[in-house]
DNA sequence: GTTGTCTTCAACCACATGGTTGAGGAGATG
DNA sequence: CATCTCCTCAACCATGTGGTTGAAGACAAC
């Protein structure tokens, strides 16, 4: 995988274990033994998991004793809607336009000047 | 890689060559070969990263005689907004109560009622 | 100091992923 | 028909990933 940080938090949700893993920390923090228990998993595998977790920035860990508390750092959410939005936006422009032009092919089409185009060859739906 | 749809995406976006492409795909349709130029791998990796963006539901494919027009699919980015924005929401909230909760233990410090708290206790960062 | 609890490290395994090359299908064009 | 272009399929390879088990590190508690 590749070793850019909007890489590694895409990759590291997309998992569901550790999508709900980060869902249960956006309630409250919690312990690796805690994050363990509800899955059929051993505690190794979840501790990996919550390595990858924490390498893509998306959690934290303390010391508490023996016990490593687990922290989620919502701001790297931030990471990726800014990614998902930019482009998002650009579609949707995009798609605007295409719709304007639709309009104004319509308008001609209604108008005196004749034009070849017939509902056909603009694929209607 | 599990096999629901938010972990296909999650996963499909998880790739820089593939995130570039879908940032292309967001200006204008393309086919694979317009797709592949930018990059130093074989067309057939690149089309084997469409099989992905695709199995994703990020994009989908037409045909043009021996071309393959892909076109960018932005609906399915709702999908992560909406997880994301879910947790990152509930993750906020409890910083929010977090925050009321500290202003609420200085009130009682500077009240009368004996509180054993100190600084130390709280975590001052 | 010995024991017990929480967690990680190491080695291993099965399988997925991203890349390669080579062959071939689908269609336009000579 | 022959050929060229665009694209995909198949086989292969190296590496990564998610899981396992066993050992061990860090700390509390007896």
């Amino acid at each position: 995988m590749a070793a850019d940080e909007l890489s590694r938090v895409f990759a590291a949700l997309a998992d569901p274990t550790r999508r709900d893993m980060v869902a249960r920390l956006a309630r409250r923090d919690a312990t690796v033994g805690e994050l363990a228990e509800p899955y059929d998993v051993s505690v190794q595998a979840i501790s990996k998991h919550l390595k990858v977790l924490e390498e893509s920035g998306l959690v934290s860990r303390s010391r508490d004793a023996q016990r490593r508390p687990v922290h989620l750092e919502a701001e790297v959410f931030d990471l990726m809607t800014k990614w998902i939005e930019r482009y998002r936006r650009e579609a949707e422009e995009r798609f605007r336009r295409l719709d304007d032009l639709l309009a104004r092919l319509d308008d001609e089409e209604a108008a005196p000047g004749g034009t070849r185009r017939t509902e056909q060859e603009r694929g209607a739906s």
